[in-house]
DNA sequence: TCGCACATGTAACGTGTTACATGATTAG
DNA sequence: CTAATCATGTAACACGTTACATGTGCGA
């Protein structure tokens, strides 16, 4: 398994029929966000080459108003080549943290700018782990539900370690220019 | 801040001087190894475009036996230019998990494929929380033992996960073809 | 003796991003 | 009237990986 747009495509595709724009939404912001973050320029020429390979087939389907869509369905033999890249060996997973990197460097930077940015971060988790709760509370599949907890878990953990070392970390860093000892 | 090999480079060279060899392992085994996975492709060019930058300069060291060392080193300007990044606004962490696909689709695989996998997974995350202590148990400087114990929580509560719902997702596999129920 | 660790570097290739091109409808 | 949403697609570019090229010394 290779996790590359393709993959995503076939993923998705796997559960139903979309468009190449509806599998950059749901790759950019629906569930499958978890994963990857695919661009346009990336999804359809993946689906024009799926095409040819026969592992997905295209419909044209006219709207009035709006342009014309393209919808995808996976064949029989894309739902063979991507279960069966499931049966390879799985790549590990891996986490790119521009956070973590500007953590490690606190001590370099004004408290002013860490606690802005903890806070940012703590923003983004606690919406992350709505937006997962908000999922996890429609009738979503029992596997599917089981990926949601578990990175909710994760969230969850990550959000408590902001909240109780916030503080400890904002101490690390420079303290103002010209700031009071006040409070 | 784009955390590309270029950035890592610099953080590795803020901290003290280092070979591109250095740089690599660090990148992939050390304690960066959180950050991204760089290989030589990337870093020899990335660092030579440093140099001409004169954010970074080299010198040359002979070894007998082994091949002549080209050490590098930050350069004042190299700081201003590294920790100035650190003010941009950092871009969002992003997690590429091919353990998380291949968890959605278990019902579509059988449950031996399924354990072997979750088994690989506690492996390695126990792996990884011993390398988080081992590193942690060291002379640390304390943002870097922050980040340490970020990391450490987040891997510990996916393991506490692992082990306490690892049946549950193998339950949701394809039973095994001639499983006999036994036990 | 085989392969690994040391050590640097290049070239081909793959994969993905950004910006552009096009264009109607609808909500603020 | 302005921006966003819908909708597809291409081209230039950036970034990184893999494999190759080169060579010594050491341990199993």
């Amino acid at each position: 398994m290779a996790m590359t747009v393709r993959t995503i495509c076939l993923a998705i595709l796997y559960e139903g029929e979309a468009t190449g724009y509806e599998i950059r939404k749901l790759s950019t912001e629906g569930e499958y966000a978890y994963f990857v973050d695919a661009s346009y320029g990336a999804i359809y020429p993946a689906l024009a080459r799926l095409e040819d390979e026969n592992l997905v087939t295209a419909r044209i389907e006219a709207q009035d108003g709006k342009p014309a869509k393209k919808i995808y369905a996976i064949t029989a033999e894309g739902r063979r080549v991507f279960i069966g890249s499931l049966f390879d060996r799985l790549g590990e997973d891996d986490l790119k943290s521009e956070f973590l990197l500007f953590a490690r460097f606190a001590p370099e930077l004004p408290q002013s700018l860490v606690s802005q940015r903890i806070n940012e971060r703590l923003d983004q988790t606690r919406e992350m782990i709505k937006e997962l709760e908000d999922h996890s509370a429609k009738d979503v599949a029992p596997a599917d539900r089981w990926v949601l907890d578990f990175g909710l878990t994760c969230m969850r953990s990550a959000h408590a370690y902001l909240v109780g070392h916030r503080d400890d970390l904002i101490a690390m860093a420079r303290p103002e220019e010209g700031a009071a000892a006040a409070e």
